[in-house]
DNA sequence: CCGACTTTGTGCGTCGGTTCACAAAGGGAT
DNA sequence: ATCCCTTTGTGAACCGACGCACAAAGTCGG
């Protein structure tokens, strides 16, 4: 029941864009800034896919769940897909972010220009440990992880990069959707649990080099073992 | 021609694991540890599953690839289980990881102690800059690029981990592929072009706030602007 | 030795994503 | 104004992945 209008593939033309394709906007993006750089003013499905690493009938489905943006014949307007693309992943705010943690990781988080460019600002530093908090890193002052609530109320922080040991990871978790944030970026080798209202992306060095381990393992099987008895050697 | 076993979908019961599988591999690892240490012998697929935050069918479907390890009735033995996706990652031996770059990112990951543990080893350190070469970095000297190809083969480097400014990427890259490496990781905000025999895998901060704040002000619009006209305002 | 209970392993329907290939659309030249 | 050439936007086939739901398999108590 409820007829529900006709549309093959989930989505229609509002506002449904897929995830595989918010995905790969940035990389589109990045590759964009990088045209308009070098004064190049319109740019083909073609190169931008090139430049980019996909497939150009990705690229062109992609950027059609954003509109018809592009002019046939010609190709897309640099300048102004930049835009577009900056509107729809919501970069034309800026957004607060909060780095909790301050070892190793988040000084190099915290000091990394790359992010800070375009959209987003680090709004704070936090950690627990007294020996730290106080100090200044990357001219921003670490507070007490205590300030936790109060900071992420004060500055508006919007999205939260956790970089503390696992072990505290879904404590301070807890804090921070506690106090309303619902964007975390974790970096603790750990599943945070969370409620569906809430997003997390997870950045893991150990998963990434064990996957690499696994096909790296499997290309030298497959160069001595061979293909011989590789095959369910009993 | 080669009448090809009747396999339905794409793989047998070989050796063709999917990559979806591999990505989840190191999750099930990691809580299957955590479990050996509490002292936990036998798991059931809902349990792991639950620690590993996914789908137990899935778990399971996951763990089929492998070959038949768990007892129905029972669950999986816990220890057994730890021996066989660790064989299956090709963690039973040990890799030399070399690191690229030794800016903020680089040090933190030399300093790093998640990936030592189980399976990798930092073999080398490696930089440009001539003020940080010669520098001792969590035990390790740091050495000049130049010492690269030298490097790499002497000490049987097979997984690279790329944490150099974006810029010089793609040539630090070439220079790694050339010397035989077909393993890497790249943190530097670049789509790096390689041969197709060669795994890159990528981490890259600023992409995952973008689509963080995709969603983030998905969320906003929808509270505000309201469901009203959201869907198919015509 | 048997029967009830638990938990695995998997067949199957479904869905999102990728790719091909082409019709529609626009630009520029004559 | 018309024709040709380029490039977009998308219909449709294909492919891998997900999750339900269940039969097969094994355990444990009596």
């Amino acid at each position: 029941m409820m007829p529900r209008p006709p549309k093959g593939p989930s989505l229609s033309r509002d506002r449904g864009i897929p995830e595989a394709t918010v995905a790969r906007l940035p990389l589109y993006l990045r590759a964009l800034n990088g045209m308009a750089e070098r004064g190049t003013t319109t740019v083909s499905s073609e190169d931008l896919a090139a430049a980019a690493g996909v497939n150009s009938a990705k690229l062109r489905k992609d950027l059609s769940h954003l509109g018809s943006y592009g002019t046939r014949g010609v190709g897309y307007d640099v300048e102004y897909l930049i835009y577009q693309i900056s509107r729809e992943l919501g970069l034309t705010q800026d957004w607060a972010v909060a780095i909790v943690g301050v070892g190793n990781l988040g000084r190099a988080l915290a000091n990394y220009g790359g992010f800070v460019s375009r959209g987003f600002r680090v709004a704070a530093l936090l950690d627990a440990d007294p020996e730290v908090v106080g100090d200044d890193i990357a001219g921003l002052n670490v507070e007490h992880i205590d300030e936790l609530e109060t900071v992420i109320k004060r500055r508006g922080v919007s999205i939260v990069v956790l970089a503390t040991p696992a072990g505290a990871a879904q404590k301070v978790c807890d804090r921070v959707i506690a106090a309303g944030v619902t964007s975390i970026l974790n970096f603790a080798p750990v599943v945070l649990a969370v409620p569906d209202s809430v997003d997390v992306r997870k950045v893991d060095l150990s998963i990434e080099l064990q996957i690499l381990a696994f096909h790296e393992q499997r290309k030298a099987d497959r160069e001595s073992g061979g293909p011989l008895m590789a095959v369910d050697s009993q």
